[in-house]
DNA sequence: CCTTGACCCTTTAGCGGCTACAGGGTGTTC
DNA sequence: GAACACCCTGTAGCCGCTAAAGGGTCAAGG
């Protein structure tokens, strides 16, 4: 298959299929004559390995080891478990502060409906106290350390 | 101040703050004889007030825009409801994809526990599996059209 | 006076993960 | 033979920094 129509199979751009063979990730494929990029079973399977992966919001160099360990059956397991702990452990952090920035934003929101200046805005009110370092609706922790 | 010192007051990197000037973000301050910058209180304020707001995980493009509406207190304050609001709409969205892929990581991890091969990682099974299309345990919708 | 070391300067390049050109070749259809 | 969809390479841009190279400045200590 050509290179549009594993584009079309797996839903990965064309230019991000190209974007990882350069990055090693996929195996560069055979060339035709014309030096159209020739795509066979083990490329549509690779990709979507990838592109599952990447949708589970894995870093390409995380993808990259799990391949290695598709390559290399054999290997210790307990690297593959260690990967995806860490993995977890980072989105873990990051949900657990998305989930703080929600709150500081919509307490932030609450401060002004619209119908005035800007210079009435409780919005910007409140950040530009904050940028005094007075208490904030977003940032209520961080009162004066006076 | 030198930039050593406004660093050090707002918690904002010496780098960043210069990146900030050449961004448009932070006015040009004076210089010394020796070229060093020279800032007053105002660039104190005004860094303070960017670096809440990128803490509040703000592109610099809104954070350009909301300086803009420090500048024109007579602005409509609506725009500054408008941009909290579309922010706040994507972090939300975030929030949710994120707390959908915590969901499906989750799941792919009890699939395995360490001390076998990676031939036998129910976890590599799962992702080789949703490669093919099939339902896997991170994505449970994802079952094949057949 | 000289050296050390902390600070400052500019310019440039790199990160991740794409995305978007520019400028060309190929291959099918009307 | 021309239009059009597709393919190729190479390069540059996005965001928000971060780091490094290669230099200048200045106060304190010997």
């Amino acid at each position: 298959m050509r290179i549009g129509e594993l584009s079309e199979a797996t839903g990965v751009d064309v230019e991000t299929i190209r974007y990882y063979e350069r990055s090693g990730l996929l195996q560069e494929p055979e060339r035709r004559a014309n030096g159209y990029r020739a795509y066979g079973p083990v490329h549509l399977e690779r990709l979507s390995f990838i592109r599952h992966c990447r949708a589970l919001d894995m870093p390409l160099a995380d993808v990259q080891r799990l391949l290695g360990f598709v390559e290399r059956p054999q290997a210790d397991c307990g690297d593959i478990n260690q990967l995806i702990d860490e993995h977890l452990a980072r989105v873990r952090a990051r949900l657990k502060s998305m989930q703080a920035l929600e709150k500081q934003l919509t307490a932030l929101r609450t401060h002004c409906e619209a119908g005035h200046t800007a210079a009435e805005c409780g919005i910007l009110h409140e950040l530009v106290a904050a940028a005094h370092g007075e208490a904030c609706a977003c940032h209520p922790g961080a009162a004066p350390k006076t």
